[in-house]
RNA sequence: GCAGGCGUGAUCCAGUUUGGUUAGGAUUAAGGCCUUCCAAGCCUUCUGCCCGGGUUCGAAUCCCGGCGCCUGCACCA
């Protein structure tokens, strides 16, 4: 059991993450990453894109701006209905969305009605607060989006962008052509996003500005299902909780048939991502397939990514699989008049759209959550690939020549990994310090070194200890790191 | 946003009820001595009452306002 205070107390000591601008007082849902943090989160950014961009050599990295115009957003249906109707009661300042009370007594669904109209069904129904039966206030709009004023005049009206999707979407038809009109082709990005939270909470788990990891993917329904088909293992094994279903269980991904051919083989590659390169646990991470009325009206197929996190109370979403059809680009062609179509044999269509989106603060939490060990230590248990040193190097003792002769070996050694060198204290001092921020492998320099050229290499899981000629240190920590060798393998 | 609780060195906590010596402890950190493998020991050292105002001879303590955090409710296209 992970303690949430516990696990935020180290990554504020360490170094790993704070709430910002905390020397003022802070502002809810604004965080900063330390020297660690930073690292981790670097790590983690690497091994996505290595393992995303993998799955295609159509797949490819872009980058676009934090702020959009009016028009994309007014395009893409944020501004309209990123938003929500607020009143509030005027005898117990109690707040509803609006059309939530509506659904709730007259069975109307009344997505897209503005204030004025939502204030006329609401008095045209008599209706009055549930829990006290005061009147309510007018309604008021309240969108999620930050605005903002573009230029001098600041006639041009613009918003930071609410999710980094529409970026990817924009450029499609310019990336087309740019990448010789291949399909499918995928548009990944890494970047902020900004919503305006009502009430952030927990931590780094629902933020007002945060850091997206998402994989937009273009492709030709029914055109492309051998490109995707060759794509997954089908025999592979995924933990799945299915809408309508109780309990989450274990199903082969050919089991899935009902889900098309390009959806089930990303599904099955993004549970990869978890089991193989979060190092996560079977039953700490599950699809979860959102029921129709948790999904949004655009998306036809919906599976959340879940980690189960005890800090934050158990089953968090950290990523999403979102069919989205063609409705995005359909959006943008219309309001831009932007061909956005394509020829298929001899008649133009839209490409669908496959989005792999990933909330990159809430991942590293996981990874935290999920490394965090308190037993006779206090340590991490990291992918090794992410830790924000893969190695640390020190003297035995700092004399006889030790500590100079550690000195040169972490030079060699940084010129290829994320090192950390360490002369104070005592060893035993220095190790804990090395399991505390999740550093996979120490090297030790000690009496021996002098004489035969040798140096011992501990791992963090085992403290256990193994004895390695110099020259070959690198390959051995390499192959440590990148996961090609357990520490067990290694010749004691 | 509402209700309740809370805010003390880098971290965690005592002190606030009943205002009154240099605000205490643990951990951590830095420098040194020592040290032949898992937070040893010794010496030295840094950092604090969330912010602002008020009451008072005197405020960490009482009052008002603000900010932030926690829990619940609401919210999370």
């Amino acid at each position: 059991m992970v303690d949430r205070e516990e696990l935020e107390s180290v990554c504020k000591r360490r170094g790993f993450m704070w709430p910002s601008s905390e020397i003022y007082g802070g502002e809810a849902g604004f965080y900063d990453y330390g020297h660690l943090g930073a690292r981790l989160k670097d790590g983690w950014e690497l091994i996505w894109k290595d393992f995303f961009l993998g799955l295609n050599d159509n797949y490819h990295m872009i980058y676009t701006p934090n702020i959009l115009p009016y028009r994309a957003l007014k395009a893409s249906g944020h501004v309209d209905l990123f938003s929500d109707i607020i009143v509030h009661c005027m005898r117990c300042s109690a707040s509803y969305r609006a059309d939530h009370l509506i659904t709730d007594l007259t069975g109307k669904n009344v997505e897209g009605l503005n204030a004025s109209e939502i204030e006329g069904m609401i008095k045209e129904n008599e209706m009055k607060c549930p829990s006290c039966n005061g009147n309510f206030s007018e309604a008021e709009e309240f969108n999620m989006m930050f605005s903002l004023s573009i230029g001098p005049t600041g006639e041009h009206k613009g918003f930071l962008r609410p999710e980094t999707a529409q970026g990817s979407y924009m450029n499609f038809f310019r990336e087309y052509r740019a990448l010789r009109r291949q399909m499918p082709m995928g548009l990944a990005t890494i970047g902020n996003a900004f919503r305006n939270e009502i009430s952030p909470r927990q931590g780094v788990y629902r933020l007002r500005e945060f850091l997206q990891a998402e994989l937009q993917i273009f492709f030709i329904p029914d055109t492309n299902d051998m490109t995707f088909e060759d794509m997954y293992d089908g025999k592979a094994e995924v933990t799945v909780l299915l809408d309508g279903e109780e309990e989450a269980r274990r199903v082969r991904m050919d089991e899935l048939e009902d889900l098309p051919v390009f959806y089930r083989s990303h599904l099955a590659k993004v549970y990869e991502f978890y089991r193989e390169h979060m190092n996560l646990a079977p039953e700490d991470v599950r699809l979860r397939e959102l029921s129709k009325e948790e999904k949004a009206f655009y998306n036809l197929i919906h599976f959340d990514v879940e980690i189960n996190m005890p800090s934050l109370g158990g089953w968090k979403e950290v990523g999403g699989i979102h069919y989205r059809g063609d409705y995005d680009l359909t959006k943008h062609q219309e309001e831009s008049g932007t061909k956005m179509s394509i020829p298929v044999n001899g008649t133009r269509v839209v490409p669908h759209v496959l989005e792999l989106s990933f909330g990159v603060d809430r991942n590293i939490w996981a990874v935290l959550d999920r490394g965090y060990r308190l037993d006779e230590r206090e340590w991490l248990s990291l992918p090794k690939r992410c830790a924000p040193y893969h190695v640390a190097v020190f003297p035995l003792v700092r004399k006889d020549g030790l500590e100079e002769r550690s000195r040169e070996i972490y030079k060699v050694i940084k010129r290829e990994f994320r090192a950390f060198w360490d002369r104070s204290g005592s060893v035993g001092k220095r190790y804990a310090r090395m399991d505390e921020i999740g550093t996979p492998l120490c090297i030790t320099t000690d009496y021996e070194t002098p004489e035969d050229d040798t140096v011992t290499v501990r791992d963090i899981t085992s403290k256990e200890q193994v004895r390695v000629k110099v020259p070959e240190l690198i390959d051995i920590i390499g192959s440590i790191i990148d996961g090609e060798k357990e520490f067990g393998e290694l010749q004691r």
